[in-house]
DNA sequence: TATTTTATCGAAAACGGTTTCGTAAAAGTA
DNA sequence: TACTTTTACGAAACCGTTTTCGATAAAATA
């Protein structure tokens, strides 16, 4: 393997003059500097980055911190995405990603010591986990995704604007009566999402469903739903915190007899496979996953550069599918 | 940070000494030893992978190349799983594992070389992939998901088994007449899949639709089907290669007033998430995610280690859902 | 011309470990 | 007792970089 050693040798210079020219040091004169560029090309030189982290004191290297890869599951289609992106921008700007898995009874600052990271990316983290306070106190710099955690560098969906412009077009297709499905305290994007609901509320008039992500959790949902609708509320529309949920939620609707969209819509939040291919084909909020990854990566990076960063929220689109009736849809029902 | 030094001077041995110590070699009294080890867990020394890298020739680092994660995007549920269980298996056996995305114009091994990893693990490989005759060639350990290149390693589910199962399930329950669909000669995954079930065709006899893995191909050979229905061929079961193939097909059928499963059986492959909410729910073959990681890792890891392995087919699940349907429900219907 | 700057280079230390090898003391053997 | 072997340890080299700093020669200044 060829070491910067060996093109000193071949270029006739010392070890030290070859790392500054590679490095575009000042003081090396331009033609020892082509020369050394040169053999260096020739043979095919690649620094070892491994001995180049022994000496500086900036790794490179950033922590990929993946947790509940149960939880993730659900959104794996997004993940899978998240991380090819992560990947690219690390590349560009000449960092490693780590991959770490959390080991029992080792909490993450531990793990990010041992491995020398510079920073952390973290997917997954919920607001139950245990760690949490530790990464609170923690000077290292990282970037978490969809959860807030104070002090810390977070990238999330702009989930205010996304239940907006779901709000907003169901305004426009002529629904009034529109309940919220899926709130739960625990999550802060699950708050974020029924704060936005809240928001746009006027003129319709609100009601909320608590639950989960799940597309159980929608089973559940979906059967209350059903139920208050057979009860005599007019509800005409139903926004969920996710499309996992919201396809329970139709589950059940249908499995009452209450037609989706015709009778009540439903609008989903995250832009799954699952409700791409349901019947009816959820309208939903779609994540900008290449946003998001960007944002993440350069989030670390920034922050081990010493730069300040504010939180970042990236718009989603609304991507129109037919779950949700237009004004013409609804009318022929009736 | 606490390295070698601090806790050779706080042990009063020399460097040497204390490594030695540290990890086991044999030229080190018991006094010694415990001595060095008191003093290392008391001062919570953990040794610096990146220095220790640099003197071994072995550097305990696993690159993990992610390809085409657009189409990965589909099966993401199920890469999300394995990441993590690659992760925990990379701890359990002390290596690290580099996330690599391959770049604009560098070849993998480039990458590899580059990044000093001992070994690759594949995911997403295609038989298209540029980098195929060159991953021949090399001699670097890798592992291979769900592709076979000749003289390496790969591991993936085992079709052949998982068809058989389905194919023994619909005969248990009276299906005759069981035609396959998504056959497409690019893909190792899916010659092995039509394979096995031509190898189990007897006492049915057998038909192919080709297509490939993803929803639309199944939408495409739902509609072909469909028609040969209507134009009188007796099919009784469908087979499908994939689980999105599956589902694109049960949609065209039940579009064209054909019922799943009362008038034909549909089966998938891989258990995603669509198919598990689906109406009805798929009946398919279930990929044990922990077995494929762990296979995987200790794969490139003995490989590393300089010892043989052979290929490696993990054992699918059969689930059973609803979208198979048993001799009662096909008589009540006729 | 004498002196100070500036440009270019290389020796050496440092990063944090591992490993080889030499040596002194302890133990074993004749 | 004298010699050989074994045990326990440390000095030093090494892995491949970067960086600091001192040295030399050329250029600029007085």
């Amino acid at each position: 393997m060829v070491s910067i050693k060996t093109i000193a040798r071949e270029a006739g210079v010392s070890v030290s003059t070859a790392s500054k020219a590679l490095n575009g040091r000042k003081d090396v004169s331009e033609a020892t500097r082509k020369r050394v560029m040169e053999v260096a090309e020739r043979l095919g030189y690649t620094p070892n980055p491994i001995a180049r982290r022994l000496s500086a004191k900036k790794k490179n290297l950033i922590g990929l911190l993946i947790l509940h890869t149960d939880t993730l599951e659900i959104g794996g289609s997004i993940f899978i995405k998240i991380l090819g992106e992560i990947g690219r921008e690390a590349a560009a700007r000449g960092y490693d990603i780590l991959l770490m898995t959390p080991a029992q009874g080792k909490s993450y600052m531990e793990l990010a010591r041992r491995n020398r990271v510079d920073g952390l990316i973290i997917l997954g983290l919920t607001l139950e986990d245990d760690n949490l306070d530790e990464l609170r106190e923690t000077e290292l710099p990282m970037a978490i995704l969809d959860q807030r955690v104070e002090g810390k560098y977070s990238v999330a969906t702009d989930s205010r604007e996304g239940i907006g412009e779901i709000m907003k077009y169901l305004t426009d297709t002529g629904h009034n009566e529109v309940v919220f499905a899926g709130y739960c305290p625990d999550s802060q994007v699950s708050e974020d999402r029924y704060g936005a609901y809240l928001d746009h509320l006027s003129p319709l008039q609100g009601r909320v469903y608590k639950g989960g992500f799940s597309y159980e959790d929608g089973l559940v949902m979906g059967r209350r739903i059903a139920s208050d609708i057979r009860s005599g509320d007019k509800i005409e529309a139903v926004v969920c915190a996710s499309d996992m949920a919201a396809l329970g939620v139709i589950r059940e609707l249908q499995r009452a007899g209450i037609e989706v969209p015709e009778d009540v819509s439903v609008s989903g939040f995250d832009d799954l496979l699952p409700g791409r291919i349901s019947t009816p084909a959820l309208t939903t909020i779609s994540q900008d996953t290449v946003e998001i990854s960007k944002n993440l990566l350069q989030g670390v990076v920034d922050l081990v550069e010493g730069e300040r960063v504010e939180d970042k929220v990236v718009r989603g689109r609304l991507i129109i599918r037919g779950s949700v009736g237009g004004r013409d849809e609804r009318e022929n029902k009736k």
